[in-house]
DNA sequence: CTCAGTGTTCGATGGCCATCGTACAGTGCT
DNA sequence: AGCACTGTACGATGGCCATCGAACACTGAG
């Protein structure tokens, strides 16, 4: 019926993090891996909501590709949205960068990995 | 003779990477790590060449410590300098700066630790 | 209901890295 | 020369983490 209003959902939503009570050490280890780095600049390239975690081209398994969004969730970089069997994914771009000035801007320059 | 012409330094110099030739994966790594952001603190608290480094505070041995000192200066974060038996330390904020813009001023701030 | 697709969880594995103790090399002082 | 101090190099160790394969749960479509 594509019902908007009777959501029922069988299935534990994901779990967030705000990025304000984010520490900083663990935003730079989220930060500090060639994966996760792809995956935000992917994030990013698109529009929100845009995306969901199998359209991410990573060489990495199904298993390993969840558990870096787990890690990015628990950083407060990334937000996830259930919708059917998808898992939505959105950048938090704002609410990052307020907790974390320039360090979003930072990972997303193409001319620093060299 | 205190002389500062006559080197003669029998002892190779540290081997520094400037920080334009460092990848951003690189800088992120180095500073996602508790006792290195904690020597970046310290170093920064006191005028550049003001610290050698046994006089840092870091629960670590002097083995350790020499070593996030090397990743330090991998990173284009710390410049040192010998002096005598001591090896001063500088970190190296403008040019570090220039090519990761906030990245460092981040790092000092010290309300994100939570 | 069955099936294909999506994503998580679990246990196991391999590799990288932070740390330590020790030995060693310079340096300056006596 | 002898000594205390500073820092590095080396080998070993332990732990953490990225990855995988497989099993499982949920979803929408046929």
């Amino acid at each position: 019926m594509t019902d908007q209003v009777e959501g029922a959902s069988h299935r534990p939503p994901p779990v967030h993090t705000h990025p304000d009570d984010v520490p900083l050490l663990t935003a730079l280890s989220a930060l500090a891996d060639p994966v996760r780095i792809q995956l935000i600049r992917d994030l990013a390239s698109r529009p929100d909501w845009a995306l969901s975690c199998s359209n991410f081209d990573v060489p990495v398994g199904r298993a390993a590709k969840s558990h870096h969004f787990s890690v990015l969730r628990d950083a407060g970089l990334v937000e996830q949205r259930d919708q059917g069997a998808k898992r939505l994914n959105r950048l938090r771009r704002e609410e990052f960068d307020a907790r974390f000035p320039g360090l979003l801007d930072l990972t997303l320059r193409p001319d620093v990995t060299e």
